[in-house]
DNA sequence: TAGTGGTCTAGACCACATC
DNA sequence: ATGTGGTCTAGACCACTAT
């Protein structure tokens, strides 16, 4: 089957809303409407317009109107939304990113990552550290697990470029939840050679683990940031 | 009208995990067999399981069926979720959570403010920073700007307990969305001061902008917290 | 009063996973 | 082949907002 029709329809409506038919704080077409419009039921465009308004683009007012929310002012460029699983390239405007690889091995797990990912001790891990720069300056350092299980084969051509895309397009997995946690921390001697960073600077750490469709954990993982160039960022709507 | 019938369902599966009805990576009955035990649609059943996956209550999958989540290993009684209007209290189990009002003025808004909030440099606001204290020991440090035009009577009492509370059950006024930023920063002198921390100690900062559901925004503030007490947490689903 | 979004139903068909 | 969740429809009624 092609892509869901209240896709497709967000779609559309998304497009609007960047090219500017619907404009800054302007009401949309009711729903009625872009339901004939478009020849889908109501409850298409409505299905649409809820994850338009999780992801910020309208907001809508029982009783009067959805509406193009406008810029958001404390909005930065160095902002990284925490939702989704798409990788950075695509998410931030940063073309010039990198990779480097400095260390992959294949280990037995310590407690805590056999905890982390519910495996036993003698199930092998990948152990992989990575350095993400941007115009060759150190973004941040990447310290991830995962079982060797759910993934056969992993070389350093995939390491080098996209894991996930990997997963997704060639492993065909799917990820299903993830849980992230946030933290300020204090530069460690290893954050100090790769990161460039100071010896009183802070870190930024994302430290997670994500689940695959089927509720098996496929990676364990922390990214250690440079404090100045990234923050993290969430919206929040009411949206049940 | 009631409470909405899928959020009564939601309430009442909710409970079931909890009270261990439904265990741990079961399987739940399938929808059909919910709606015709709740008396409801298979639709409203449906609806009420997407917001109890987006929670990480459950996790669904196509084909299969729906099943309670586990325990999540990483989580920690310090995760704080960025999710949500709820209070600090009620989300978190800290009960001895205080507050100590440290400024409270009114003013003009420089010009940060007025971009943030949307208003004109001779629109007052307040300008709030308060204390949370959590068994006498500093947590973080609240700066709090807010329009007055939106809130005619702010006052201590107020400010020692819950403003969200005031706000949404006082002056009936409805959040709608939240732009939320975290960073790391190095420990200011106010931070020292107030948080206890010292001079090479991290900062997590939380900025936020807050717009109520009529898209005017009702609150510009940052929470400078203690590195070692708080995290953030998020938890991620696929759920368009 | 009119118009908006929110909810709910019954029924249908589809994709997917398992047996 | 069967059972699961995902999507979609047409139609209905409700609550809220503005005039």
């Amino acid at each position: 089957m092609a892509e869901a029709k209240y896709l497709q329809i967000a779609r559309i409506i998304k497009k609007r809303i960047q090219d500017g038919t619907y404009q800054s704080k302007d009401p949309l077409p009711d729903q009625e409407a872009l339901a004939q419009e478009l020849g889908v039921s109501r409850l298409t465009v409505k299905k649409a317009l809820d994850g338009l308004e999780r992801k910020g683009f309208v907001y809508k007012q029982s009783g009067l109107g959805t509406f193009v929310l406008g810029t958001i002012p404390i909005h930065e460029k160095k902002d990284i939304p925490t939702t989704g699983f798409i990788s950075l390239q695509d998410e931030l405007e940063r073309k010039d990113i990198t990779n480097q690889v400095i260390h992959f091995s294949i280990e037995f797990p310590n407690e805590k990552i056999q905890k982390n990912l519910q495996i036993k001790n003698n199930d092998p891990i990948y152990n992989i550290l990575r350095l993400r720069l941007e115009n060759d300056e150190p973004l941040y350092l990447e310290h991830i697990y995962m079982p060797i299980s759910l993934i056969p084969h992993l070389d350093y051509t995939i390491l080098n470029n996209s894991i996930s895309d990997y997963l997704r397009d060639t492993l065909n997995l799917k990820f299903g939840i993830a849980y992230r946690k946030i933290r300020a921390t204090k530069a460690k001697k290893t954050d100090q050679n790769f990161l460039k960073a100071k010896e009183n600077d802070p870190i930024l750490e994302l430290e997670q683990v994500v689940w695959l469709s089927n509720g098996e954990p496929i990676e364990y993982s922390y990214k250690r940031n440079r404090f100045d160039l990234l923050n993290y960022s969430i919206l929040e709507t009411d949206n049940y």
